[in-house]
DNA sequence: CTGAAAGCGCTAACAG
DNA sequence: CTGTTAGCGCTTTCAG
């Protein structure tokens, strides 16, 4: 700490460290960090601990993280890899990680993949340069080299909204089976016979995961069971969502009803429904999964699989504190309970009659 | 770097550090660092460069970005202060400043302060204590003891989307005054002649702009100027929003459109005109402004005011590189220009007749 | 152009 | 209970 004279008094420069904060209170720099520290201040006299704090309170001593960790090799910061922030789905994530590390002293180190695996690589790397004590990744793929390295290695890992199987890797995933399953039986139960699905990306887990989920939804409600009312997408993006609405009604297909793998293919969807003059629910109903911000305020507001998102994000990082705490790793799957939150984007199908509605589209001419 | 044997190879435990790349390359430790860093590169030959090179690869070595902070000061990491993420305005804001930070190897460390003044002191407390090299703040307010001590510090510091006078701050702000204007000719052209405007909250500088572009551009096209057509909100939140919109109903003032001022308060706007079987633009046209993500897929979508929500995040990155480069600051606000997304919400006022509508509401009966 | 030496601020062994 | 000592991994003087 640099003091200089100013008029008759003088002023500090620099910042504090713990050698001046030692030097106020008379003790050794060492006595001083363990009576500032909670966890070993048992070790210092009461009346010691009294001095050390009160002079790092008056000097207001902040102790130096950059030294500390270079000195304890654990930095109290979590990187938090996901693919897009404006993704609405994620803020909500992110927010419930830091609700549960913040208070224990983490900051969170938040990048962006933008699905691009080298990019990812990348800033993967760039945080653990960083040395951050673990890691929080949104954007686990089926096949994902970067995923078997982490796995191989010690740093604390977790997944949160995927799974991977086969590698001991911890994940925090929505009941996909129990969503969909929510999702088609309300459709039947409203009288949908024909239900297409929208499904994403199949190397991700929820994409084939809910996949699998409407073929046996579809199943056991002895509803149409065709190759043909199912449409693959590339990724979870609305253009892809559009995509694959277009091409489910170019075929010629007939359906009352569609369910989108998640909310950003139904906002695809809604998309078509506009360009093709198709009334939601009257010709159509639509299902997203996420519940994501704001879909609620849509027109018609979108019926939707309702996950815990900011849970979500608690349980990951409750996941890794404990991984952190106690060094050990596996496979294990928390799935989080979801609910079906019924908007105005279901209704009963257009044709009362219970024969499909005529070719061409979903009960529409042309 | 620890080796250990494993058959009849070895295989290694910890991480390379500087002093292997050297070993490898066999030379002096700080040679190795000279030649790594691209800045110091020219003081070494052009043979040694390239064996250190080749030894750090062949290592895969990672420089420790803590160790280099401790010795360097400086961390390369940037604190990124935002009222909170699931806020549709701020993840693209976010993506813009990491676009043109993370090329220079700068790390975000996002924090979510819920608009409470003690958390964001501790927040910032802590980041600071992490030696963060620079500080964007979205958070300002216009009577903020946090930014007077930060003004104070020498910590590089911008603001993004608010501004405050009297302090060697720099920001980055949308031209609240032209959108404000562009929102009110286009009404007025649509032949709106009494307008309202909720507005956000005083304390905060897009507050108070936006409200005084209010008055003065319905002054400039001879609208309605009635003190009772504003209604001010104490937060930028939908609740707000709601809250304002009722009252200036329920007031029994008349009018045919009101500008509110942000999406968020129009949010709150738009769930008070479902509450009231009030048609959008029919019976009220509603603009909002910030053109958050989603506000297009609202039904009627909103007319807006675009700003560029990345360009604001990049510029005011892009002003704190140049702080953190030249060690100055000054009072300095960068205007980022707007413009008028027309969509549905707006349209010409019910009453085709030059004649206010009748009372008790926008143009409703009751 | 390269090596030697020092030290950023902190904590953890080890003595006493 | 407290002081001494050492060193985390890196960069930057200062010599040579």
């Amino acid at each position: 700490m640099l003091l200089v004279p100013a008029g008759d008094s003088v002023i500090k420069v620099s910042v504090p460290t713990l050698r001046d904060v030692a030097a106020l209170a008379g003790v050794h720099p060492a006595t001083a960090s363990r009576a500032l520290n909670p966890d070993t201040r048992a070790m210092t006299s009461a009346d010691t601990a009294d001095r050390v704090i009160r002079a790092a309170e008056q000097l207001r001593y902040r102790p130096n993280t950059v030294a500390r960790s270079l000195r304890t090799a654990r930095s109290s910061s979590i990187g938090v890899v996901v693919p897009d922030l404006t993704n609405p789905l994620f803020p909500p994530i992110v927010r419930g990680i830091e609700a549960a590390l913040a208070p224990r002293g983490y900051a969170l180190l938040i990048v962006n993949t933008d699905n691009n695996p080298a990019q990812e690589e990348q800033l993967v790397g760039s945080l653990r340069a960083r040395s951050v004590d673990g890691l929080i990744l949104a954007t686990a793929r089926l096949s994902h080299p970067l995923l078997e390295t982490l796995a191989a290695g010690d740093l604390p890992v977790v997944l949160v909204n995927r799974r991977r199987e086969g590698l001991p890797l911890p994940c925090v995933i929505p009941d996909d089976a129990a969503g969909i399953g929510l999702a088609v039986a309300h459709l039947a139960q409203l009288g949908h016979r024909r239900i297409a699905h929208i499904a994403g990306p199949q190397d991700t887990s929820t994409g084939v995961a809910r996949l699998r989920a409407f073929r046996a939804a579809v199943q056991e409600h002895e509803l149409a069971q065709d190759k043909a009312l199912i449409s693959q997408c590339g990724s979870w993006s609305e253009a892809q969502g559009a995509r694959a609405l277009r091409e489910l009604l170019d075929s010629g297909m007939s359906f009352s009803a569609v369910i989108a793998g998640n909310d950003m293919l139904a906002l695809g969807c809604y998309d078509v429904l506009g360009e093709r003059g198709i009334v939601c629910p009257d010709d159509l109903s639509v299902v997203g999964f996420n519940d994501m911000p704001f879909v609620d305020k849509l027109r018609p507001a979108l019926t939707t699989v309702r996950i815990p998102h900011h849970e979500l994000g608690a349980e990951a990082a409750r996941l890794l504190l404990g991984q952190m705490k106690h060094f050990q790793r596996q496979e294990h799957s928390v799935l989080m309970p979801v609910e079906l939150s019924v908007r105005q984007s279901t209704g009963p199908p257009p044709a009362a009659s219970p024969g499909p509605p005529p070719a061409g589209g979903p009960g529409l001419a042309g």
